[in-house]
DNA sequence: ACGCGGCGGAACAAAAAATTGACTGTGACG
DNA sequence: CGTCACAGTCAATTTTTTGTTCCGCCGCGT
């Protein structure tokens, strides 16, 4: 278990992260291929690993816990990696990995999809279908591990695409693969509430790249689940209107309350009670937030669609354990 | 009204966004100071023009609109610009701008704050207020503007910000000159609904960063942080004076000296330190100035409420590394 | 060593803000 | 259609902030 150069910490007393680094460096040659495998089996996804030039692999990695993402900075030699139909997968392996190609050549296939990458470009993937990634020379990349979830929770036709090329020559993709490329070149110096917000930039910069190149894709209205999406999205808009209430929404939507009602009782959640609780979440981050650590309590809550402060801490204490300003104080 | 090259579009029917752009080269050179005052004045505040060389001046600028914000690419010779405490301004520029130094040097002076910016480096000041720019050289930069709702919305202490320089070498900083400069960069293929995400996202950025920079700033709490302010600008007023101490200010300000230095703690810095300080660069910015070559040091000094020559010498030493006179000699 | 002016700590009063408790309507869910 | 839980209100109470005064410390010039 402890082959490994350096440990995990989630977080130091200073808020800086740390990464976790793994090197080849110090493994002999014919263990190598093995001890790979394990590593990415660990890391990411159950692959073989072969070479495709039969010299001796080499890898360096660093991956850095970014809030719920997880950013990995990879160079390597030439390798080969593919992931059969029937591997058997790890709950936290249930990621979506956007990677960014900084240099060598990069070919990941999945469900008949060939995505071609030129240093700079980024490509989506689903970790835990079959696909296979080939790279005929070193090469260097950055992965970022997005939890399937969260991504869905922002596109809702993600599971249609695989192997997605996001061209890093121009437009939105080049702003993303760029922020990607940031993060990945300054993630020492970040503390631990910048490096959620920086995630949070990083998925929704992937998504709208995404949607760019494929906007097809992702317009198919599937069903009661792109409703959903779409009338989350309008909430979302909307949070900060007290006035916000469930014949506001249907209006706005164009759906009837009682249907409304029925999508989110689906997810075992009632509208409003939806609405309280992204609400009661945009408060906690507000006061997380050094940027609001000057205003008042009850400002934020009401910028919410708070209509009163005694309300909102009772409210907050009984979603977060303690009241708003010890929450603020001691995270 | 048609001096201009060409015409701002919103945007077209395909959703992208065409620039504004402007250039001093058609201009003949005597109109020059004239016509880019007048540009600069409608499109961004309203300030005075100069030129630090007596030059002839250039400047090519092209701007995106960009959801609410605007993003503008400017190239320039060496300028001075000011702003005065009186001018009047339009609604419309009722903005802050962030600055992104991308070549040159760039000294921004607002509310007692001086920014000195490397290429990289980011600082936002607000287009209202009286504020100084000198830049010797030819330099390159892009602006960002912020309508003041939408910034003081993502960051409650922003109007304590006057003149915010973020260094843009590492951290949060570095990702936040990034994102901006790639957007400066691919502004030319953004449909209009990406620009006004990515817009978004800049705000954020810049906010995130401009936090992360000045934490003292923002733990302040708003009414603190007013009555600093209050007190800065009441400094400002009585600079010149040599028998200001802290009782003075105290009694012109209606608080007790105790208070003041505690006011003064919050931000890392003692009252009577930061009078120094301003005198200090009250001092040297005369030397600077061609107008003043023919005052000698020690009136300037005595000017701005230094009581004897020796000390103040000791004093500009230790700041800028070289003694006055040097100093005026060679920058 | 001595006095002076500025600096920052502790104790404290007043004011403002946050939290709690008791009580009331209304919508959610069976 | 009844029950129940929870959003909202008002007043009382507790905690935080804002400033104050008093005081000792330190660096500086003599």
């Amino acid at each position: 278990m402890d082959t490994f150069s350096s440990r995990p910490e989630s977080a130091t007393a200073k808020g800086k992260t740390r990464p976790l680094t793994l090197s080849t460096s110090e493994i002999p040659y014919a263990e190598r291929s093995e001890w790979l495998r394990e590593v990415i089996c660990r890391e990411y996804a159950n692959v073989d690993v072969t070479s495709p030039t039969r010299q001796v692999l080499s890898q360096d990695l660093a991956i850095y816990p970014f809030d719920n993402l997880r950013l990995s900075v990879i160079r390597s030699s030439g390798i080969s990696l593919r992931r059969q139909p029937f591997e058997p997968s790890l709950a936290s392996h249930d990621a979506y990995l956007a990677v960014v190609l900084l240099s060598g050549d990069y070919v990941l296939e999945q469900d008949g999809n060939e995505a071609v990458l030129q240093p700079g470009d980024m490509a989506i993937y689903d970790a835990t279908r079959p696909h296979r990634i080939h790279c005929p020379r070193d090469f260097s990349k950055l992965i970022l591990s997005i939890p399937r979830p969260l991504l869905r929770a922002r596109m809702a036709g993600i599971e249609r695409c695989a192997a997605l090329r996001i061209s890093g020559a121009e437009g939105v993709g080049a702003v993303a693969s760029n922020f990607v490329r940031s993060c990945g070149q300054n993630a020492d110096a970040f503390a631990s509430h910048e490096s959620s917000a920086l995630a949070d930039h990083a998925v929704d910069l992937v998504t709208l790249a995404a949607a760019t190149t494929r906007p097809a894709v992702f317009s198919l209205s599937d069903s009661r689940a792109a409703t959903l999406v779409r009338v989350k999205a309008l909430v979302e808009k909307c949070l900060s209107d007290p006035a916000l209430d469930p014949a506001a929404i249907a209006r706005r939507t164009g759906l009837s309350p009682r249907y409304l009602g029925a999508l989110f009782g689906a997810e075992g959640m009632s509208l409003m009670r939806y609405v309280w609780r992204r609400r009661l979440e945009r408060c906690a981050s507000d006061l997380a937030d050094p940027r609001r650590a000057g205003a008042r309590i009850a400002e934020i809550a009401f910028h919410w669609g708070f209509g009163d402060a005694s309300h909102f801490s009772r409210a907050f204490k009984q979603r977060y354990g303690r009241g708003p300003a010890a929450f603020r104080r001691g995270l």
